[in-house]
DNA sequence: GTGGTCTAGACCACA
DNA sequence: GTGGTCTAGACCACG
């Protein structure tokens, strides 16, 4: 998996690595329970500071997506089917974008097919 | 239309109160066309700079949401049915939100409903 | 000669006036001594407040493209063929936008091209 | 480069700053790539206050003029030459410009001639 | 009345 | 170190 990101970016560095990761993990680009590299390894090559990958798995960790196995390093988490209702958090996310969409008159047919579009993206392990 | 700002987020104020006036106007609590409270009252009403509220009212100014009269003030403006595209910024927003439910392993039907739920308070217009 | 205001612009609504009746008689829709409607026909006419078509008069008079004549009003002013050096004022705008121009690497070619393109619409006066 | 700016113009500051730097760029005096001085460096050395560099900067960023690298701060972009149709905008303000010309009667050589004298000025990268 | 601009000084996020 | 955000208060331009 290719991480690229820009300095020029509104965005802060450590979340374009984070969004990334996440999206890789979601394509299945990064398997659940696969290594990642060293925050140095990783910092050596997109040429950013060390403290800003450490930033960037810090906060996934948090977040429950990565997992750090003492020996081994930092590895994907493993999900089991969610059972619980939808987070708040990524509802209210959700919400704002889906706001705008509407503000701009996209009709739902048309943000239907776009979410059920770009969930074909994901989802590669339902096909295991 | 109640605004509230949270001074602990994270969050910056100004981008609180864009949210929310997307929100707001999405929800129909802010009809297109409607007038918003001047700067400095609302300024005064939510206890924070002027310059704040003016910050947040040019984003949207610039985003097109909202258009300032010079006689008048600032008021909400009026959206046609969308023709092009979806935008990739909304896209890419999307992606990551779907991407995050996908790992947690949402299933696409929870996805879509959950959306679906969200426009249903959206779209007042469609109703009149 | 047709006034177009915008009430959304950034643009000050004396200053659209300004450019207009600027353009209206560069481009010969306005001829020189030709008398301009009164403030109040005017202000009614494109539904501002007097204030502000007044203001446009009296800057267009201290620029020298307007007089006020007692008995008959405001009308467009006279001029004589050029003997000054161009003036630095116009050199100073004109120096800003090809700077912007050139920045954006328009080639020298394109930009003399759109100057003479801008200038075939005006100077009617002297076909005549 | 120096930066002259005067408190008692009409022009706001950010505005003021804005359009010498745009000259600046045009001129050489600022090459493409080159770091401009941080917000602070130049609000004390011009003496005006760290947000008004700031929203100068800002606004040149939002124009495509600079760029700013959160690892090393502000610089001059770097721009491809033009393959679109001459903006608008400019044109807009050319055409303003040169119907103020116009109407003062100078003649079509003679803008011309204060054109191309402007431009010498610029495009010294062509020269390399 | 409206929004736009600016100051002086502060604190925070980022790298 | 960099830029981003915010305050409290002021003055100005516009209509």
């Amino acid at each position: 998996m290719i991480l690229e990101i820009s300095n020029y970016s509104e965005v802060p560095i450590y979340k374009q690595l984070r969004d990334q990761i996440i999206l890789g993990i979601a394509k299945g680009e990064l398997a659940a329970g696969e290594q990642l590299p060293s925050v140095r390894l990783l910092a050596d090559e997109i040429g950013v500071n060390t403290m800003t990958i450490s930033k960037a798995y810090n906060l996934l960790k948090e977040e429950g997506y990565l997992l750090t196995d003492r020996r081994l390093g930092t590895k994907v988490a493993t999900f089991e089917p969610a059972k619980t209702a939808y987070p708040q958090k990524l509802a209210d996310q959700l919400a704002l974008i889906l706001a705008e969409s509407s503000i701009q008159r996209y009709s739902e047919t048309d943000i239907l097919a776009e979410v059920t579009n770009i969930l074909t993206q994901f989802r590669k392990d339902d096909l295991k």
